[in-house]
DNA sequence: TATACCGCTTTCCTAAAGTATACTGGTATC
DNA sequence: GATACCAGTATACTTTAGGAAAGCGGTATA
């Protein structure tokens, strides 16, 4: 039996492996902001305004305070929500989406756009 | 000290809690189906044209053929790619993008788009 | 017969992500 | 004094993702 001809395209020539890969970074770069068990939900809760660490774990069942005190950080440390405490009794400490972190938004509906169709599709199929 | 007043917003009012997760379960599948190590790159070699599982394996270096297996899978069963096993020798297998699985391109150009803005504004502020 | 290629699978292991549970310091309330 | 609330932290544990190495059935090639 004898061989196919094969397509031996990898990248576009002028691409080299790495420049590939270098393409894809800002990708995972934005995915990794989103990714994670609790970010999207975090994220959501935050898009209806200003909220209180022990509010935000009350709407989101299953929600630790470990986790949700790492994920709030990344937020943070990514520029996407912003923190502020006051000087209550007890304190009272309120995070917030940033501007910049509104900017998720388009994306997140691309994301439930595509996801949408994608549910449609395989549900209907089985 | 008094206390502050807050917003008791959480969900928009005509959503219930259970809405609001339903609402991110979308998006949730669209995320699933970039994440993990090496998927968009499987997906990026097949958008320059069909691939042999070896030759995928070469493209990206540390793919062990476990993990590609298991990746290739995951797409299959989402449509995304299609396997065509050719009676040749040694057997050729031909993995491609479908039609429906180049629908991701949008995305991940926002993906892009939206990472590539992040990486400026984080790189730029340290 | 020995070796090599293809397209995988199997087994075992490590590292990372996430969970459960308890606890802290500070203030207010009973 | 005991208890409760807030905003977390600390420790130990389990679960999941991914990696390393070997092997398998089939065919071809030296």
């Amino acid at each position: 039996m004898e061989m196919i001809e094969h397509d031996k395209r990898k990248c576009p020539s002028h691409l080299s492996g790495d420049e590939c890969t270098a393409r894809l970074l800002p990708v995972k770069d934005a995915l990794d902001i989103l990714s994670g068990k609790w970010k999207l939900q975090i994220i959501l809760s935050l898009t209806f305004g200003k909220k209180r660490f022990k509010q935000i774990q009350r709407e989101i069942p299953g929600l630790t305070p470990k986790m949700l005190s790492k994920e709030l950080k990344e937020l943070e440390i990514n520029e996407l929500a912003s923190r502020h405490v006051y000087d209550t009794s007890p304190v009272t400490v309120e995070y917030e989406l940033t501007p910049y972190g509104k900017t998720l938004r388009p994306l997140i509906g691309e994301l439930h756009k595509w996801g949408t169709k994608h549910r449609k599709r395989i549900i209907a199929r089985k």
